[in-house]
DNA sequence: TCTTTTCCTGACCGTATGGTCAGGGTGCAG
DNA sequence: CTGCACCCTGACCATACGGTCAGGAAAAGA
């Protein structure tokens, strides 16, 4: 035998490996579809398309549209939690807000299409993520808080409600993709430059460091 | 004869004034089912049901879903320009950036439904309206960076770019009602409270106006 | 090889949606 | 009072949607 084959179920198999592959295509086109038209108003056939596989095999992998769009709202949720990482154990306000400024403008950047679907759930009143609301982020924004709170009582920033630049936070970094579509037009319909890019961030974590006493110079 | 009717067609009559009542009627349920379901999500049948009326008479005063819609997003962005006098006419950035926070805070606290819409429509690539961001947005956009400039120019606060110093404002101000949903499970599932909006109001302004140095304090 | 399991899809179905229309009602001018 | 123009709406229609299913293809196991 010229095959020795020291291990039977070695190789994954194209089996799961196309399994995988066409997840990744659907739930990719998903999230472009469900950003582009909502989630009233994705079809199905329109995310088939974009993923190159007939419709029904998109109910093969996702039982129902709402299944489908379930794991598409996780799967942002969790870049999201991830980003968070920039702010924990930095020692000062300046280093930790700032990462985190730049961890989520480089997010609202690769991944404009995922912010929406996540503005489009919330607005709608999250009927499909609600209990993350009140599990998960809850707990995720009171340990920053408190992170925050504890910065202040430390004397390394000015006493500012920390829930309130919390969503300053959210609220700025995710409107460059959320509103993406409104600056390009702003900016002359085209697309930032990596230059402007820069710019943003900049402006952004200028205005609101220096806003909670956490920049040392002026 | 008893009547001199001084003039002929003056009362109005009941005839335009139901008019108007239906559309306002028409007007109201809309904004809110395209707030809660979006464009794609939101059906005429639920906009008649809300508004009181039976659907085919929705049509009989617009002629199509898209008609109605672009009339609803329209009022909105109207409500959002005038919004604007509180910038015009200040002497400085103190006086001028704070009273367009409240303003702006005071229209998501009063219109969460039609801050929704605008936010909804801009997201999917503002199909309706993009004729209104590429003409009367970029001019009042490039008439307030102006402003800005000159007070920049002035010494009166920090160099900060116009542009993003206005996304940032936009941002944090719509957030409270395109958010409002998240912000409220994160309250404890109840509303803010009046104190609550006030201390929110506070917070943006503070950061803001000390974060470009437009506050003489500190 | 044969059998079993998984994977895939064209064709189909019930439903709900945006929109239409004929016909009846109603305020108002003359 | 009469005629007219506007107003209103129940019933209807074509379409498009989410979802189903029978049956074939292909890989995995024996």
């Amino acid at each position: 035998m010229p095959d020795p084959s020291p291990i039977p179920r070695l190789k994954p198999g194209r089996r799961s490996e196309n399994r995988r592959e066409n997840q990744r295509l659907i739930l990719a086109a998903a999230e472009k579809v469900f950003a582009e038209a909502g989630f009233g108003g994705a079809t199905m056939q329109l995310i088939a398309d974009m993923a190159g596989l007939p419709k029904a095999n998109l109910h093969y992998y996702f039982a129902t549209k709402e299944e489908l769009y379930r794991r598409v709202v996780q799967d942002i949720f969790e870049i999201w939690l991830h980003a968070a990482d920039s702010f924990d154990a930095a020692p000062d306000p300046a280093s930790g807000i700032g990462a985190y400024i730049d961890a989520k403008m480089e997010i609202s950047r690769r991944h404009p299409a995922g912010s929406k679907v996540w503005a489009s759930e919330v607005m709608h009143g999250a009927p499909v993520i609600q209990d993350y609301l009140e599990t998960t982020l809850r707990e995720w924004t009171g340990g920053r808080a408190a992170l925050i709170q504890g910065w202040i009582d430390a004397g390394k920033m000015d006493p500012i409600d920390p829930q309130h630049l919390l969503y300053m936070l959210w609220a700025t970094t995710q409107h460059y993709a959320d509103f993406g579509h409104q600056i390009e037009t702003l900016n002359g319909g085209a697309p930032l430059t990596e230059a402007q890019w820069q710019a943003a961030k900049a402006s952004v974590k200028q205005i609101i460091l220096r806003g909670i006493g956490a920049l040392p110079g002026a």
